[in-house]
This record gives structure tokens, sequence and C-alpha cells, in this order.
DNA sequence: ATAACTGTTATAGTGTGATTATAACATTAC
DNA sequence: GTAATGTTATAATCACACTATAACAGTTAT
């Protein structure tokens, strides 16, 4: 289980924590059923508060990614699309905002779809990295 | 200068007025040139104070995108893009997280791309709109 | 010159979120 | 029962976002 602590992102721990996790359930190296690290392994291997760790658990199990109960350890959930209503909804702002910042540093239309794809490709690599 | 505050949105207020005109700089609504309606009727049009609009001012300031001078009104700047050693550079890991919420969500590779494209379409026609 | 307008600086207060620290509690697994 | 797990509670600290007021310092228009 790598987890990691990027000094220089200015999003809150937690927020890091629960994004690493779910790139790696999306990259398939996280299958469902996976247990996941104790808050206090976590915590203490990291060097910081269990509840910093626990945040991140929190929001993952509002996403509906991981089972969180009492005395057992947290598991990647069986059925994690569940395919929430705001699906795309929400998406396209953040799209939009992406796309605005990179048409401002100077990059064409064309150069943004590239660079999905770049992504993409990045992340079907990873998961091939894996199986 | 249409400006707006929408509740829903949880980034800070003089982030979001940041973004709205960097969009309309983006889409040529707002020109090389042009003025910003001053800190005080944005604030006293939205309801809020002088500062937080006056925080939106610097962020594009920061980012080049106006100039701010004492006395004067704040204006579009003359050369945008001076293309930041940045660049793509901090782009990536932006699109990297959005695509890994978007295939959690269910959606596909290509329904991604399509989604961008999609975008980039919007705004393009917004961009027509204003000429 | 004067007045009205601009951004700027200063000071202070409020509220919220993120993080840490400690401790105890409740449930599960061995 | 013991050890591990997540949970609840309390409190403290720090930074950020926002507000409120007031005064200051340039620019523009009359």
């Amino acid at each position: 289980m790598l987890l990691s602590i990027d000094e220089k992102d200015e999003r809150p721990i937690y927020l890091q924590l629960a994004n690493q996790i779910k790139e790696q359930v999306s990259q398939g190296i996280l299958k469902p059923g996976d247990e996941l690290p104790s808050v206090r392994d976590v915590a203490q291997s990291l060097g910081i508060n269990l509840h910093t760790v626990r945040g991140a658990y929190l929001r993952l199990r509002d996403e509906g990614l991981i089972d969180l109960r009492l005395g057992r350890k947290a598991r990647i959930t069986r059925q994690p699309p569940a395919v929430e209503k705001d699906s795309a909804g929400n998406l396209k702002p953040r799209i939009r905002e992406l796309i605005t910042d990179a048409l401002l540093k100077g990059l064409a239309p064309d150069d943004i779809r590239d660079l999905v794809s770049e992504v993409l490709d990045d992340i079907q690599a990873d998961r091939k990295e894996h199986e």
C-alpha cells in the first residue's frame, strides 16, 4: 500500500490520501474486498495524526468506495460504481476550468486533447504494470 | 461585466471571481486593454467586501493577466500568455485527478475524450457569441 | 485646484477548516 | 482475554477566507 504526502501539493493531506487510494482503485491495484491499512499504521508511517488519515477514509466512505465498520479493517467496496446522478454533471465545470487555464497558457484545443489522451495512456500503462 | 457567486461552489469567492474573469479573457469577451470594474463596484453589486474582490484582482495580477496600479482602473494585460515554465507541468496532475474521478464514476476513456471535446466546443460557441 | 474616483495599506475581528494531541470507548478478530 | 480495529470526545493550534472601518496615495475629470 503506497501512500505519500506531497508538500508542494496545496490540497489538504486527507484529500491527497483519499485521491491516491482512488487512483489505485481505478487502476485495479486495489480490488473489491481488499483491506486498507489501519488508520494508525498509515498515520505512523507518514508521521501524521490518526484523525487526518481517518479524514481520508471518511471521504472515501462518503463516496461509496470503502466499507468502514467499527473493529474491522476498512475494505474496498464490492460495487464501487453506483453511478451518482451527479456523474457527468459535476465533471463539466471542472473540465471547463481546467481547459480555461490550459487555453490561457497558450495551448491549442488539439494540444489539450492530446494531453488528455496522454494521461489516459499513462493510466492504462500503470494498470498493465499491475496485472 | 458579468460576475456572480455560486453558493454551491465550495471554492472561495475570490477564486470564483478570478476564474470567471479568466474565462472571459480566454473567450475573447475581455480583450487586452479592457478595463475591469472597480473593486468597490463589484463588491457592492455582489454584496461582498471590497477586499474579497481585491483578492481576485491580486490573483489575476500574480498570474500576469491584469495590470494593477494605484489610482487607475485594472486593465487586461497586453500580452497575457508569457507561458510559464509551469505550462504543461502543472496541468497533468490536475488532468489525472479529474480522469481518475471520471473513471470511478463509470465513464469510459472515450466518454472522457468526448466530454473534453464537448466542453471545447462549448467554449468555442461562447466565443462566437461575442463577436 | 478641486472633487471624485481609483487601488493600497492598516488594524481588527469573526468563522471555518485542517491538523495535532490525548484519552477513552465499542466492536471485531485471534 | 488480549490485541487489534474504527469511533467518539475534548481541546488546542494554525492558516485561510471574509468582513468592517478607516485612512492613505495616486489618477482622472471638471
